[in-house]
Order: structure tokens, then C-alpha cells, then sequence
DNA sequence: AGTAATCTACGAATATATTCGTAGATATGT
DNA sequence: ACATATCTACGAATATATTCGTAGATTACT
């Protein structure tokens, strides 16, 4: 049986994830220019972050070229549900309607995602009758 | 100025703060008896905890008598909603609705919760017009 | 060839979270 | 009074996350 860890990214790692998702793969170099934060961090941290993900296999490495490409394993929506999963039992009681009420409250939505989540939850009951 | 920390509570914390929330203020003694986890942690990891809460103004400490009483300062919807918020701006770029629709994707909520659901979007919306 | 630039690997320093043992104070029971 | 139980304070051990410096290999430049 291969390790099925399949670990939640930290924080630091989320930054990382971030930049893959909406630049695509990429090397040290340009995961490093694309992150932001102040202070900036410095290229051999973002490497070092990068080279403990591959182990968690956060991130997969083509090591084809010398500069090596990282790439997300999971989808952005798959890492939030797995996030949402988490926070969901740890702080919410395992119940998806408590914090979709919480979330909206915390911070309004746009017109256009409350429609969306209407639409979602037409489908959602429709499934169940 | 008196300080303004209202830190985020840990994973460690937060399981004390359910028992709080659920039972109501109490002793270290009667939060270790009812804090879950295996293997349950020791008497003094749990006061130490609280200890450390304290100085973060998580937990208020009545003092007045020999087993002090530890009571949480914030209520499990303001801290559910300082939680949601952190993580809609690390994995959601800060849109409530992104997490909402892949909360409801996550894991289903009952036909009660879509329900109330569904009244908030009334009302959100409603006050919009 | 020789120098500079670029890249990975690795170890170590720092920060924070979590755990619990021990010491000493206070209360309780006989 | 004396022993036992209960409680807090504190320090230290452990685990994990995050940071970056240095060394050495490879490539690019002149």
C-alpha cells in the first residue's frame, strides 16, 4: 500500500498553493517572485517550503530541467473542502449548516453569490425529496 | 490603551473553549473531566492551557476562590466568525460566498439548516434592495 | 579556461504549540 | 497534629512550523 497522507497545508504553505493555483506550475524562482508578504521571504525559505511539500505530496516536482517545476496536487476547491471539513469538526460541531450561517454573517456576500448559493441550495433540496 | 491581542484561539484551545461553551464556566478540574481526547491529556497540560489563555484574554479567571473558575470571554459565534474570517481571507480570497458554496459541497446540511439557510438569503437580500 | 550566476540540498536557528513533572501552598480528614 | 488530597505556579521536554545561511553542483558568460 503507498502512504496516503494527504496532510492539510499550513499556513506558509497555503501562501505557496495560492500562487501555483492561479499562475500555474512553476519554479523556485517564479513561485518566489509571485508570493507576497512583508517582509518578503527569502528564496532559499520558499525552496525549503517547496522541498517539505513534495515529501507531504502537497506538490509534485519535475525535476526534468535543473530548475525544477512544482505543481498543486489538489485542486483549490479540494483543498478548501478539506479545510472547511476540518474547521467544520473542530469549531462548528460537524455541522455544515452552522457555519454556512456563521459565514454569511461574518461577511456579506455579493448579489451574484447569494443567487449562486440559492441556485445550490434549490439543487441540494431538490435532491432530497 | 489597554491592549487589543483577541488572538486566535489553537486547536488545544479551542477544544477548552467547547467545553466551556457547552458546560458553562468552570474549574480545571471539572473542564479535564470533560474534555475529550485519546489519550486524555494530564491535569496540568489543561491548567497550563488555561494558564496560557488567561494572559491571551481567551478566558476570564475568577480567583476568588482556592480551584479557580474559568469562564471564556467570547461567545462560540463571535469566535466561529473570527475563525471563518481568517480562512476566508487564506484560502478564499476573502469571499464569503466562494466558502459557503463549497461548505454546502463539503457535506450536506439537513433540510433544517438549508431552511434557515435560505431565510438569511432572504434577508440579506431583502436588505439590499 | 576561468569567473560569475543560478540552482538544489542540508543543517541549524527561531518561534510557537503542546505536553507533563515537580515543588510548594492550602485545605481536608483522622 | 499529622498525613493525605487538591490546587496553582513554573520550568522543561517535545513536536512542529518557519526562517535562512552555507556548501557544492551545474550552467552561462567572456
Amino acid at each position: 500500500m503507498t502512504k496516503k497522507k494527504n496532510i492539510n497545508p499550513t499556513d506558509a504553505e497555503l501562501d505557496i498553493l495560492r500562487v501555483l493555483w492561479s499562475h500555474g506550475p512553476g519554479t523556485v524562482k517564479e513561485i518566489h517572485e509571485q508570493l507576497p508578504g512583508k517582509p518578503p521571504r527569502g528564496y532559499t525559505t520558499v525552496l525549503k517550503l517547496l522541498q517539505i511539500m513534495s515529501e507531504k505530496d502537497l506538490v509534485a516536482r519535475d525535476e526534468r530541467r535543473r530548475a525544477h517545476v512544482y505543481r498543486a496536487c489538489y485542486s483549490i476547491e479540494y483543498t478548501q473542502r478539506k479545510l472547511l471539513s476540518r474547521l467544520m469538526d473542530k469549531a462548528f460541531d460537524s455541522s455544515a449548516g452552522k457555519l454556512v450561517v456563521q459565514a454569511l454573517s461574518a461577511k456579506p456576500a455579493s448579489r451574484e453569490e447569494l443567487q449562486e448559493i440559492r441556485r445550490l441550495l434549490d439543487k441540494l433540496e431538490g435532491g432530497k425529496k
